[in-house]
DNA sequence: GCCCGGCTGTGAAGCCCGTCACAGGCGAAA
DNA sequence: TTTCGCCTGTGACGGGCTTCACAGCCGGGC
């Protein structure tokens, strides 16, 4: 595998031919069934850029002029409020997209992102990527199923700000965490990233302290480990009963039969969060909370 | 106009001729400049249903199997959690599109929906309408561009959850109807759709009491005058300040220049929400904060 | 080595807001 | 008209989180 991306010590543009970016874009959802010569132009045409760690991609507001994919390291979403707290949207992993919004309505952006990582991203700009739009139906198709997915990811995320506190979900994200980014040791699987308190605090738009607090007492009672920033997860089912807890929990047996939906899953052992009848559009990967 | 559409009193299917349907298909940005022929036979396979007020459309969780659009009335999306608590998503009026998402990517519905008013909708069969999909590019432009809508909302939305308190969030709220529903009497904006303090506090994620205090301190100090359930907006500046406050509000001088983005207008008696260069795809109508 | 910046851990104080418990009002149905 | 259900109004109370204020730790640069 002829790597010939390594150097470039600036952090600017590297080279990486265009047989090697057309197997990157293969690995979006969003690309990988477009016809072989389409993909074949779009590689040709497509950048990669190299992002240091703590560096910030784009602003808030800025103008959208392209697309990205992450192929390497990982990329923070998130948006700020007024008195300067951030709040982290998404985490994204290589083979996801962003960027997609504001290219698309041609609008500003509406999140930053920075790289939480050192980063390798492809580049796609606006006008070649709606020209491609514009040519190929299969495209639209896809960028709809991947629209339709942010949004039922927003609409849940809102659903856990509404109803959950902050207990279940930090259960919650670290559920996710631990499918996205876990790895399976002898005795728990181990977030494989690492994550300040601060992180976190910020993905749940929740204060650094209360979840330094909930962590202790977690790892007080052998749920989880926090090991030098990295967390394990010991028990993994009482994580899920956690994450279940509604705030204002009177354990009444639940009213109606509806509202099941999105529990389901999580308890009987699951992969991902995907409804049984459903066969998505999605990458086929667990989509970590983003 | 020929109403030939106002009895079958059992609320099920009703009549109105192609024409009509047609008409009423062009009120929707998305349907507005297909070309006359497409439109013309989408008219001919769409159907009409009265939905009397209260009676629920479909629940979180339903196949999605049809798209919507509000002809005449109110619907309401909402979610509910496991303690049974409802979190309003959207207060949809005429001109506007609901269950897209089940309907595009198959999967089940995200949320419920409900006539909040004695309805009309138009209904389109989701054959009909991939059918269509598929057929026309302008049309998956179109829809794509309401994707990006509603994830701007959401996005929106989820910052006021994570960012401001009940206060601002209920000002802002208030603006926001007072935009879409708004009349101007002499003396302020009365909100014309009658609204109890619990449909309130589901719109906001909070408890009735607290939306009621609230409500009553502000017109104590003649902020605005609830009168039956119907409210009017008397100082519509004090209640714009009352939504720009962040909670954790030290008014330090603001440390970066990033972040004004989303205030800016609010202030300099504005009528909608939007940024100064923007003018995006949306209805031309104020999109009152579905 | 040593200092500095960022992370972690913890306690105190307080406030926002949820829950509970009523009381009263108004409109619609009986 | 009376009743009943839903909405409004309000106070008490408590808890969950935030903010503030430190202290100790660890790693990395000089």
């Amino acid at each position: 595998m002829t790597e010939r991306a390594k150097h470039s010590p600036t952090g600017a543009e590297t080279t990486l031919d265009a047989a090697q970016r057309e197997a990157l874009l293969r690995r979006s959802f969003i690309f990988k069934d477009l016809p072989q010569d389409l993909l074949a132009g779009l590689a040709r045409i497509t950048t990669t850029r190299r992002i240091p760690h703590g560096q910030t991609l784009f602003q808030q507001g800025d103008e959208g002029d392209a697309l990205y994919a992450v192929i390497t390291g990982l990329i923070r979403i998130s948006v700020v409020g007024r008195a300067g707290k951030a709040l982290t949207l998404a985490l994204l992993e290589p083979g996801d997209l962003f960027g997609e919004i504001a290219l698309l309505d041609g609008l500003s952006r509406t999140a930053a992102a920075e790289a939480a990582a050192d980063c390798m991203l492809l580049v796609i700009e606006r006008a070649t990527f709606l020209d491609l739009l514009q040519r190929d139906g299969r495209l639209a198709r896809h960028i709809i199923e991947l629209l339709c997915d942010r949004l039922r990811e927003n609409t849940d995320r809102l659903s856990e700000f509404a109803f959950l506190d902050l207990n279940a979900r930090l259960a919650g994200q670290l559920q996710s965490l631990s499918i996205a980014h876990g790895r399976d040791t002898g005795d728990g699987v181990r977030i494989d990233i690492k994550l300040s308190q601060t992180d976190l605090a910020e993905m749940l738009g929740v204060s650094r302290e209360a979840v330094n607090k909930q962590l202790k007492s977690w790892s007080a009672i052998g749920m989880l480990r926090v090991d030098r920033g990295f967390i394990t997860v010991l028990d993994r089912h009482r994580l899920a009963a956690m994450a279940q807890a509604e705030s204002g929990e009177t354990h009444a047996s639940m009213t109606k039969g509806a509202g099941m939906a999105k529990s389901a899953g999580a308890i009987a052992e699951k992969t991902g969060r995907k409804l049984p009848g459903s066969m998505g559009p999605s990458n086929g990967k667990p989509s970590a909370r983003r």
